[in-house]
RNA sequence: GCCGCGUUGGUCAAGGGGUUAAGACGCCUCCCUUUCACGGAGGAAUCACGGGUUCGAAUCCCGUACGUGGUACCA
């Protein structure tokens, strides 16, 4: 049978780590099985409707690199891949499910519904569920009679349609990752299957549409482990177990309090979604890893390794490597609580593993919105190649290849001053002089240079390499100065040795 | 409350009856470097608790605690 699995999401705000590591796994175990990988919208909450939220899932997987084989914008013989456009499909499902008793019509409305959550709420049961003993105190099929259902139907009046959970029945399956897990069908309440708008809710929907486009296995967050007996009993009455997709409940990504949040990103700092997100209502913008100066590499890298390994000590990983040893047999059970530290060491490996050219393409774009001008690839190149190692995000280019590019913006004088004096003002200003002369402008006749009229002015040479390196920099970072004068020229090694020597 | 799932250093984790209980991140010390990094060498730190089973338990079983998720005409 050929494996096809897929990412059903709703597309309702921003795509936090979660959701792309269960896309990534999902694309993983497709690929490794030579399967297909499919994008399902789950749209079916109306009320929930967030514009270009849809579109920017899409871009996100496509930054990530997991782009699916099969979805509204790919195509594929299985669509539409859209709920809402399905529509028409899923009320013929609920209608069979009712003619063969296991589904039924409810008429109540919502305050009905809050009534009877408020009359059985006790301290025991703080939220009790619409189930096989409460069913029967409802309006709903079970209870009125064939005629009054038939006369409500015929008005028009708005209904769902909900599952009938068996009594004293115990509900078991084997989840890839967990074993065999069971729940006992009392404990299960009547979920609503269709909704009065006529749009299925996920339970109906996940079951259909898995049905319909062929779906081998289907994986998902732990949340869901609760309503998989729901599922199940579906597919057993729909489409026979022997249809249904083999389940895993992937582990949950914890933040430092429980679940991870939008929340925890801003309280402490760290992104949480793949890309930026703005609010559409608010504005209120929510910092993406892309944005952060995440390579795609390194983010999937990251995400893979939270909840799996595969029992080496490797953690460096391609998509191709990780294709080819992922397995959902080493996914733990556990949930996992996410550290952002380990997520920019995982990122500074792979901005220290990638070519400087591969780099240029990232860094070019992060340098001139910061107003830096880049004029010539090659030099981009050799920039990168020489301060690369000292660069967490792609971010820290700025800080770390700008003063390539342009004077810096201020010196940090107060590095030097505490030292300073006249003999090596005098140095300096001597050094600019001969520098101009001197005709090899290379990183060894530079340094000797400075080094025969440091030791002519009986002044030791590594005092004055760090007033070197603020002059030439700004502060106290960048790699060798002498490489940093090579590369900048004479004519800017000489002004800024001069300008610098203007504020000390 | 009830139900599900989980529990190896601060974090990610290997190990699934006999191990000095790997490794990584982070932290600390030292070396390299008269910047910051990279790199190198060390260090501190762990099997939630209580009962079983067993010659022997981090590993198997039961209980407790704790964590986490669910308990919507949201997904």
């Amino acid at each position: 049978m050929r494996v096809r699995v897929r990412f059903a999401p709703s597309p309702t705000g921003g795509l936090h780590l979660g959701g792309v590591r269960t896309v990534l796994y999902n694309y993983l175990f497709a690929k490794h099985h030579k399967g297909d990988f499919i994008l399902r919208v789950e749209d079916t909450d109306q009320t929930r409707f967030v514009p270009g939220a849809e579109e920017y899932i899409f871009n996100c997987l496509k930054w990530c690199g997991l782009e699916p084989d099969e979805s509204v914008v790919q195509g594929g013989e299985y669509g539409p891949y859209r709920q809402s456009e399905r529509k028409p499909l899923y009320r013929q499902y609920a209608e069979t499910l009712v003619a063969n008793g296991h589904a039924y019509y409810a008429f109540d409305t919502p305050e009905e519904l809050e009534q009877m959550r408020a009359a059985n709420k006790t301290e025991e049961n703080p939220s009790p569920q619409y189930d096989h003993n409460i069913r029967k105190k409802m309006r709903n099929s079970l209870t009125l009679t064939e005629a009054e259902v038939k006369g409500l139907l015929e008005k028009g009046t708005p209904h769902v349609i909900r599952i009938a959970m068996p009594e004293n029945q115990v509900v078991s399956f084997t989840d890839m990752i967990r074993g065999e897990i069971s729940f006992e069908t009392n404990l299960v309440d009547d979920k609503v299957l269709l909704k009065a708008d006529g749009m299925p809710t996920y339970h109906l929907a996940v079951v259909v549409d898995d049905y319909l486009m062929k779906i081998s296995h289907a994986f998902r967050g732990e949340e869901w482990l609760p309503s998989a007996p729901v599922h199940l009993l579906l597919w057993k009455h729909l489409f026979g177990l022997d249809q249904m997709p083999q389940w895993a409940h992937l582990p949950l990504i914890l933040g430092p309090s429980g679940k991870l949040s939008k929340r925890d990103g801003a309280k402490y700092g760290f992104p949480v979604f793949a890309m930026n997100w703005s609010d559409y209502k608010t504005g209120e913008l929510t910092e993406g890893f892309k944005e952060k100066g995440f390579l795609p590499e390194a983010f999937i890298n990251m995400l893979a390794l939270i909840g799996w390994n595969d029992g080496t000590e490797q953690e460096l990983y391609s998509i191709d490597e990780l294709i080819e040893k992922f397995s959902l047999e080493r996914v733990h059970a556990s949930g996992a609580k996410f550290d952002y530290e380990k997520a920019k060491w995982f990122n500074h490996e792979w901005i220290k593993r990638k070519s400087a050219k591969e780099l240029a393409v990232d860094v070019k774009p992060i340098l001139e919105a910061a107003g830096i001008v880049v004029e010539n690839d090659a030099f981009l190149e050799q920039v990168i190649e020489l301060v690369k190692d000292r660069c967490i995000l792609l971010t820290d280019f700025v800080q770390q290849a700008g003063f390539f590019f342009r004077s810096p913006e201020s010196i940090d004088t107060e590095a030097v001053k505490p030292k300073w004096n006249d003999e090596k003002q005098q140095f300096f200003s001597e050094f600019c002089n001969q520098l101009q002369e001197l005709q090899n402008w290379q990183l060894a006749d530079i340094e000797l240079l400075f080094k025969n009229l440091a030791a002519a002015k009986s002044i030791k040479a590594g005092e004055l390499q760090l007033p070197m390196r603020v002059m030439l920099v700004g502060g106290k970072f960048g790699p060798a100065v002498f490489q940093i004068a090579e590369l900048i020229g004479k004519e800017a090694t000489v002004a800024r040795i001069q300008s610098a020597l203007k504020l000390l």
